[in-house]
DNA sequence: ATGACATATGAGATATGA
């Protein structure tokens, strides 16, 4: 079972992109974020022509997650409970039945936050505690449980490539990086740092401004957050960076999780 | 340095992103 995360940025401008990379990777669920559309206008036959099966939870300009899955998609359940006045679309969960069991999958497009003195910020931390609430509910299910998403979150100075640019940021003030370690106090593992451990200089995303790229001046901020029983399955993660240096790519790239 | 770059909206300039 491959499950991944990918934050493209506008399905519409990333729709050969996305189907370039699933023709190549071939995963069993995508968690995609930044869809930027409503329901209707996501080009929902290209990706099943695939064979896949998709559900979306968008809206106009901004935001917006789609689920896409070679499994059928079950207990399908759009946005993040807590706030009933919240809305703007940055989660949709649903259920897989794979050959060796189910998983539930959470997709998660965390708010930015920026700047850091505004109600956007206070946002963002209410959305985490939000996440928190929910994760805690979701974990007594003691069952492979997977977060995915773009989490705008750089959980320590090893993400980040010149961490002192992001000392003052809304994805790396110690009030963002403490939400987030309460997160993974419940009892989740983050995916990667599992399978490769501590190394340092791994990045999902690359500023289009002052040649980030090509400076390898990124930022890991795309992370898969894996329940006890998901985690015990955990066999390997990749991050496919090669998908950055495509024609017009999302400043994103995939971040991909196998279990046994 | 509120800029670089990119996208959506909508038809010029602004909001948002990270």
């Amino acid at each position: 079972m491959q499950i991944a995360t990918w934050n493209v940025n506008s399905i519409k401008a990333r729709t050969d992109a996305a189907l370039a990379w699933l023709k190549e990777a071939g995963p069993d669920v995508v968690c995609l974020q930044e869809i930027k559309c409503e329901d209707s206008a996501f080009p929902s036959a290209l990706f099943e022509d695939l064979g896949y099966n998709v559900v979306t939870h968008g809206q106009k300009t901004y935001n917006g997650v789609a689920l896409l899955s070679k499994l059928r998609l079950e207990d399908v359940r759009m946005g993040l409970p807590g706030d009933s006045d919240d809305t703007q679309a940055r989660y949709i969960e649903a259920v897989v039945h794979g050959a060796e069991g189910a998983f539930r999958i959470g997709n998660i497009y965390l708010p930015n936050g920026n700047p850091p003195d505004s109600e956007k910020y206070l946002y963002k931390l209410r959305w985490m505690d939000r996440l928190k609430a929910h994760a805690h509910r979701l974990l007594t299910h003691e069952e492979p449980l997977v977060l995915a998403g773009d989490y705008n979150v750089i959980p320590a100075p090893r993400d980040a490539k010149v961490p002192e640019n992001w000392t003052s940021d809304a994805l790396f003030l110690p009030q963002t990086r403490a939400r987030f370690r309460e997160i993974l106090n419940l009892g989740l593992t983050d995916a990667l740092r599992q399978s490769l451990g501590d190394v340092p200089g791994i990045y999902t995303f690359w500023d289009y401004q002052a040649g980030a790229w090509q400076k390898n001046n990124g930022i890991r901020i795309d992370h898969l957050l894996l329940s006890p029983q998901a985690a015990d399955r955990l066999t390997a993660v990749r991050v496919d960076k090669h998908v950055r240096g495509w024609e017009r790519p999302p400043d994103h790239v995939p971040v991909i999780a196998n279990f046994k």
